[in-house]
DNA sequence: GTATGCGATGAGTTTGAGTCATGCCTGATG
DNA sequence: CATCAGGCATGACTCAAACTCATCGCATAC
């Protein structure tokens, strides 16, 4: 029985160019082959599929309807070898494809989206996998190799990644639109007593910094909402309470939100976040790259 | 700059082999080939990528975290490339390798699925699509071209279209476990009297056959529900009322299902159905596979 | 009838994948 | 330390597959 071999991509893709010219002598010349090339090619396929792929009626070739659909077949599968060339192009380029990030909830709304965007812009044989975690839990992926970079706040303590810090800037306030605080033009701690505030969620309760801080000025705080940091923007829209957050994540989310004045906050509270990654991959060449878009994309924030 | 050349698969699959065997004398031992053929084609192929695929260190080979990206990604294609062979296969088998189907609701919940599972029993190459529709848009659907087969109660009429009539049987009578008429050994029309009916929703109201029989009967009935074909037996096992369906149907819903009693019923109610499909496909291969598969099917059905 | 375009095919040529023979290197062994 | 075994690279060669060339038969257009 004839084992449908598929040796020689080279004979498909001449089926492919002559079920598109319609003729052997069109296809040879689009191929700048001759046309025997061609016939040849074709009846030698048709014997090593054991198809009838053309019918010679009248001395032209008339494609049969399994033609047909070998042709889209074939069509899927020059897709799926176009994909492996760019994932070549990639790895040639970066030293990889396949791109794992992990990132905290705070970048993962904009940032790192805008990152990723950027990436493939410039090479789509990117085959990204993104996930949005805790910092605690980016770490554990990247030491773990389940991801090939993260994005975490700083400072982190790790012995096996390399840290890089990519930005520290200082805590913005975000006050609803209306609100008596948000003429102001900056706003200090001692403004907020008495205020509602809203504040993220981190897992360990006692370490928010803004609550730490109202603690040692002795300002006492109306009431507290947590949310997920995802959710704070839209919770400060709602005039539900005024809030303390990094401007990154803050820019990210009011980019379509208005509602919300975001004035400078004293005393400074530190934000700073970087990038994490394995040992192994501190001469990986994706990382040049990814290093320049995202010094790129920060231009694009404030501060 | 060399453009990523994918000319040959065998290269492709030498390096798979060799990726696998760890060592080239390994990977042609298994390819059957001498080990300069190995090593030459991997050199090859990464002059053709551009790649540096594996190290030369201490006389051994070593693979470069780009050949494990590699790897994968050529699996990947390999896997297209089987998908491509089984496609053939049943190009070769059955003159198509993709049957797009469509059926009436009361075939399409166990008839109908249980005839694409032989089908791809026989042969995995089929790409199957199938989608239930009212007999009317089956009909439409072969027509136009968009379904390759249907399947349809008879009689119907289409001047295009060939129509197989596959079996014709009588309607049975669905009684709830419990219900005075469970303990009969038929059911006559002249039991339905004050019954409450449960009925198939066809889009032709006033063409329900058995509401149609009772009328010519002078049959009272006590009310009715129409419902979905597919949860009349749900109805019925639930007590809400008797129901007269065709056998397949019954049969295809109460395989999991206790509580119903199904009892011949007269006067016959005709139940037909059959195969439809295009002019153009009278002679396609498949057809009589899928008649065979279908005899066979029916044999597991009740009379 | 002639010209043109298409496909098939026998004969000849080119190409490149694979083999053979060989050399170099390294790590194990006694 | 000497030897040996196993692994990779490479120059020279072989051979089959792929392609070209030349030519033929067939259909259609003018």
């Amino acid at each position: 029985m004839p084992d449908v071999n598929i040796h020689s991509l080279k004979a498909l893709a001449i089926f492919k160019t002559l079920f598109e010219a319609g003729s052997a002598s069109q296809a040879a010349r689009t191929l700048g082959i001759t046309q025997s090339g061609v016939s040849r090619s074709l009846s030698q396929l048709e014997q090593n599929l054991g198809l009838e792929l053309f019918l010679r009626e009248k001395n032209r070739l008339v494609a049969t309807p399994e033609a047909r659909e070998l042709y889209e077949e074939i069509l899927r599968l020059m897709g799926n070898i176009d994909e492996l060339r760019h994932s070549v192009l990639a790895l040639k380029e970066f030293g990889t494809s396949r791109l794992r990030i992990a990132a905290i909830p705070g970048l993962a709304f904009g940032f790192v989206p805008r990152l990723v965007a950027a990436l493939l812009e410039d090479n789509r044989g990117f085959s990204i996998s993104f996930d949005m975690m805790s910092s605690h839990d980016v770490l554990r992926e990247v030491e773990s190799g389940h991801a090939d970079i993260g994005f975490v706040t700083l400072p982190v303590t790790s012995r096996q990644l390399r840290v890089e810090e990519w930005l520290t800037t200082h805590a913005r306030c975000l006050v609803p639109r209306g609100h008596p605080l948000a003429t102001r033009t900056a706003v200090n701690i001692g403004d907020l007593e008495d205020q509602y505030l809203v504040i993220s969620n981190q897992p360990n309760v006692g370490a928010d910094p803004l609550l730490n801080l109202a603690t040692t000025h002795g300002i006492h705080i109306g009431g507290k909402t947590e949310a997920n940091i995802g959710a704070i923007t839209a919770l400060v829209a709602n005039g539900v309470g005024v809030s303390v957050m990094n401007p990154i994540t803050a820019t990210d989310q009011l980019s379509q939100r208005d509602g919300v004045v975001v004035l400078p906050f004293t005393p400074e509270i530190d934000f700073s976040f970087g990038l994490v990654y394995r040992e192994d991959w501190k001469h990986a060449r994706a990382l040049e790259f990814i290093r320049a878009c995202g010094r790129e994309l920060l231009k694009e924030y404030p501060g």
